[in-house]
DNA sequence: GAGTTTGAAACT
DNA sequence: CAGTTTCAAACTC
């Protein structure tokens, strides 16, 4: 702060020694870095390094391509869920192993074997992380031990939960502990397991479960072909549609590490479906296991002991791995104390690339999900209370071995690994959250999560800082854009951080998430640092947009060639102010690019390159202006992010391979369609749901709805291919303009909660319709709320379907008020953002936005509050159909509670989520079977309650 | 590696 | 708000 917002200048003038004695290397190799490497859109490749993030900065890495970087990290996490595993091999033996073993007999068990593979998949990458902070001690079963964290976690909450983990947990334990006896055996076994196999030719049966397994998934809700996308994407598989996923394991494991590398946003968009559909799958799993038992009994398989004892051999052995990833990160963390993270980050980055990219995104995302739903640690189970719902059970299920790392990542972590999803990021929040520095700590770490997070850590503090963690995340993530420069006070840092960051367990875990990825993406890490590539800036200082590293809230580090530097935390004022300045000119200026929509599934085919990744679900907020690259090329900024064009582009013979102007429209008008639709459902539907406050508390508050969201966000971005779009899709979740940190946890939790599936219908049905109508209820309360509605929590839709995976009244209210403290913190701070990120795209165009994907993107901006808070909703956005904006903003006159109070917001954004939930369910038809059945479970919480 | 092209950011 | 300039990345050679 010292530096006004001349100081800019100051760098300038004053020679800039920029470098001063800082040791680049310590900050580079500061978690910070790697967070910010994550983070900054800086072009994954090199970026990862040295970037820090800035303390006041936000997470505007989420726009930038740092997720890119993934595709080189990725084969760093690759490695490591490998190499956790070899996990994945071993993953895939088990899981043969376990179809194998799937005899009748155990199908209890084999339903943990699979959950527990396809968990452990995913678990790996993330479990590490998490096992790591919350425990080494979660020991062995990895997706087990998720699993029963979870259950207990959700303990008489999630019905599923109880449902699956019971099972899980026990079988889980049992052949844990069998498997960890056998370890030796296990080996042996493997062998045998395949001989078995072979001789067996359980070909027939595997197929036969896989069979199950995916049509399971595929009748599972949303949740499923969210999750399935999401794998599918991270692994690159995916399945152009949906479910690609079939291969739980695998696909998960790769799809998170994947995502952490490269996938990350997309999968980060994904990760929340992945939430929703690890619940769904272990729910499913669970079915998929008697179905798989059965269908092997069918077939004639027949399971020896021996194999059973493989199998949890495998299991053990995945466990080990896990664990063993988990005690590096914990040793990481004990050793590094958190600091670390980053190399979570960047695999997350990597994976997003950020988070969100990115990060990998997917990955990153998942893991503090998982984290989320890691409640299980103290902090956790505030974070599980309010969890549940998302994270309940079925998460676990699947994501199990991820959500319980969440759980422990609490809500700065993840909040701080959300920002930094993209990367590197996380390590510095988890530090300065460690540190408890925000405030003074490391200003790197600071600077890293910036104020975005900060505010999201302070709201999550304030709320108790539980649930938050996840939301907080991304909230801060859209919020630390926003943020960043202004809010990001310190001060407000730490009280924010510290409560949640001391919370040992919530940090740990966080930090594990992160790790988990970093501890993965550590080595990927490492990579990154190397292959990021960093800016180049000779005249800006790099105190300007123009440097890839202050665009994402990176300090430079080594990687960079910049001359005169000031972006380095010696300048932290200097780069604080400046960041300021920017955004005092444009609240959006640090807030991610690209912004995604609903969630595709994963259309997109190759997550690595992302090349495929689903365009339609992200755009990018401004849109290009290309006129002789034809968005063919990176100078596009749509097409770098792999995102197609929109309406709001003015981009000239554009053929974005990615999506073209034109396509977007249609998607409008079908989103128009629905929209009435789902307004005239909703409005009866929303009305009778408003009534239900606690509900909409619930959603409001729900932390983990929060997270869940933003990860899915991201997921459906690119996945894996598009860093940016990665980034912008997974910042863009977080950004603060995106508000859907702050909303999404409305949207999410309640909604989700509530509705998880008619978000998932929405999304499904409607990607980016659905968003839009999501996102226009959302933004009507809160903002950010409509990417949570939209968010694939909605999906995760416990399998109870049952809203009450909400937290208990009490929490909720606690939650509800740390929400609200959050909320109109982040209100506050993000109205301003919002309002003005509104104005930007509905200023710069406000006809444009409210038409094309200005629309979408407006509402999916913080447009939408804005429209929500002032009322003035778009005209597109009512033609959008969303029908929650039309009652929402004006109408009741609740805009002003929706604008003023947080309270008020959160009302009005729960009847919009629960009007969303209803509406959806007419809406998906249209889209998928799977918006169908979580219209179901969301009609049936909503009905329910 | 140097030079050119490109489009965003910044400025007027 | 439009036009121009500046900037750094992307691209080409």
């Amino acid at each position: 702060m010292d530096s006004s917002p001349e100081q800019p200048s100051k760098p300038n003038n004053s020679t800039h020694s920029p470098p001063l004695p800082i040791p680049p290397l310590q900050v580079q190799e500061s978690p910070v870095f790697s967070y910010i490497s994550n983070l900054s859109p800086i072009k994954p490749d090199k970026a990862a390094l040295g970037s820090q993030g800035f303390p006041g900065i936000n997470s505007p890495p989420l726009v930038f391509r740092s997720p890119h970087i993934n595709p080189k990290s990725q084969p760093s996490f690759l490695k490591r869920p490998q190499s956790a595993g070899s996990s994945d091999a071993g993953l895939s033996e088990q899981n043969e192993s376990c179809k194998d073993t799937l005899t009748v007999a155990e199908e209890s068990r084999v339903s943990s074997c699979h959950l527990s593979s396809r968990l452990r998949s995913c678990p790996q990458k993330e479990f590490i992380d998490d096992s790591k902070p919350e425990k080494a001690s979660s020991p062995p079963v990895c997706g087990n031990d998720y699993l029963t964290d979870i259950v207990n976690m959700d303990g008489g909450d999630s019905d599923s939960s109880a449902n699956l983990t019971p099972k899980s947990s026990d079988d889980v334990s049992q052949s844990q502990h069998e498997l960890l006896d056998s370890k030796e055996s296990a080996e042996n076994t493997e062998d045998e397991d395949d001989t078995r196999r072979e001789e067996m030719k359980m070909g027939a049966a595997s197929v036969t479960l896989e069979q199950a397994e995916e049509y399971n998934l595929k009748d599972s809700p949303s949740d499923l072909k969210s999750v399935v996308p999401d794998q599918n994407s991270g692994d690159g598989n995916g399945p152009p549609d949906l479910h690609p996923r079939v291969e739980p394991d695998k696909s998960v494991g790769h799809a998170l590490e994947n995502q952490s590398g490269g996938h990350s946003m997309a999968e980060n968009a994904g990760s929340g479906h992945v939430f929703e559909v690890g619940c769904n799958l272990l729910s499913e799993s669970l079915q998929v296991a008697q179905d798989c038992g059965r269908s092997l009994e069918n077939a004639g398989v027949q399971c020896t002991e021996s194999l059973e004892n493989k199998v949890h051999g495998h299991c053990a052995q995945i466990v080990q791995h896990q664990h063993g990833i988990s005690r590096r990160c914990l040793q990481f963390e004990d050793t590094q104390g958190k600091i670390i993270p980053n190399s979570g980050y960047q695999n997350s980055s990597g994976s997003v690339g950020y988070p969100r990219s990115p990060a990998s995104p997917a990955g990153s995302e998942v893991l503090e999900s998982a984290s989320l739903n890691k409640p299980a640690s103290p902090s956790n189970r505030l974070l599980a209370n309010m969890t549940p719902p998302f994270f309940s059970p079925q998460t676990s299920g699947n994501y199990n071995s991820k959500l319980p790392k969440r759980s422990g990542i609490g809500l700065h972590l993840n909040s701080i690994v959300n920002s930094m999803q993209m990367g590197s990021g996380a390590k510095v929040s988890m530090r300065s959250a460690e540190r408890g520095s925000f405030n003074g700590l490391g200003k790197k770490s600071m600077s890293i999560t910036g104020s975005s997070l900060r505010h999201n850590f302070s709201t999550s503090a304030n709320v108790e800082g539980v649930p938050i963690s996840d939301e907080s995340r991304h909230n801060e993530h859209a919020s630390d854009a926003a943020n960043s420069a202004s809010t990001l006070s310190p001060c407000s840092m730490k009280p924010l951080y510290e409560p949640v960051v001391l919370k040992p367990i919530e940090l740990q875990p966080n930090s594990s998430n992160k790790r988990m990825c970093t501890s993965e993406t550590s080595d990927s890490f490492v990579d990154f640092g190397h292959g990021c590539k960093r800016c180049n800036c000779k005249k800006t200082k790099c105190l300007k947009l123009y440097c890839d590293c202050f665009a994402a809230g990176i300090y430079c580090a080594e990687p960079c060639a910049c001359q005169g530097c000031f972006n380095r935390p010696e300048y932290e004022d200097t780069v604080l102010e400046t960041r300021q300045q920017i955004e005092s000119r444009n609240p959006l200026a640090f807030a991610p690019k690209i912004i995604q929509h609903l969630t595709e599934p994963p259309t997109n085919v190759c997550a690595e390159d992302g090349s495929h990744f689903t365009p339609s679900s992200a755009r990018h907020k401004r849109g290009c202006n290309c006129k002789k690259s034809k968005c063919l090329k990176k100078y596009c900024e749509c097409y770098q992010a792999n995102v197609g064009c929109s309406d709001g582009c003015r981009c000239e013979a554009c053929e974005n391979v990615y999506g073209q102007k034109g396509e977007f429209g249609m998607i409008k008008d079908l989103i128009s369609k629905h929209g009435e639709k789902l307004d005239s459902s909703f409005g009866t539907t929303l009305e009778s749901v408003a009534s239900k406050d606690g509900l909409l508390h619930n959603e409001l508050y729900n932390p983990h709805s929060l997270t869940p969201l933003t990860p899915a966000f991201q997921c459906s971005d690119h996945g894996k291919g598009a860093p940016k779009a990665w980034l912008s899709s997974g910042g863009y979740l977080q950004s603060p303009e995106s508000c859907l940190t702050y909303l999404a946890p409305y949207g999410m939790s309640p909604g989700q909660a509530g509705n998880p599936d008619t978000h998932n219908m929405i999304i499904e049905a409607n990607t980016g319709i659905m968003d839009l109508v999501s996102f226009g209820q959302g933004i009507g309360y809160g903002n950010g709320h409509t990417v949570n509605q939209l968010s694939p929590r909605c999906e995760v839709p416990r399998n109870d379907g049952r809203l009450a995976d909400l937290p208990d009244p009490q929490d909720w209210e606690n939650t509800s008020r740390a929400q609200t403290y959050a909320n109109h913190q982040v209100s506050s701070a993000n109205s301003l953002r919002w309002r003005r990120s509104s104005t930007h795209f509905d200023g710069t165009k406000p006809d444009e936005a409210a038409d094309f994907d200005g629309g979408l993107y407006s509402i999916l901006d913080d447009d939408t509050p804005e429209i929500l808070k002032e009322t003035p909703m778009p005209p597109n956005a009512i033609k959008v159909s969303s029908p929650n904006k039309k009652r929402v903003s004006p109408p009741h006159g609740q805009g002003t509670e929706l604008g003023s109070s947080s309270s008020a917001g959160l009302r009005t954004g729960r009847k919009f989520i629960l009007q969303a939930v209803p509406s959806f369910p007419p809406l998906t038809p249209c889209i998928d079977s799977k918006g169908a059945t979580g219209m179901n479970n969301s009609q049936k919480s909503s009905s329910g309650k």
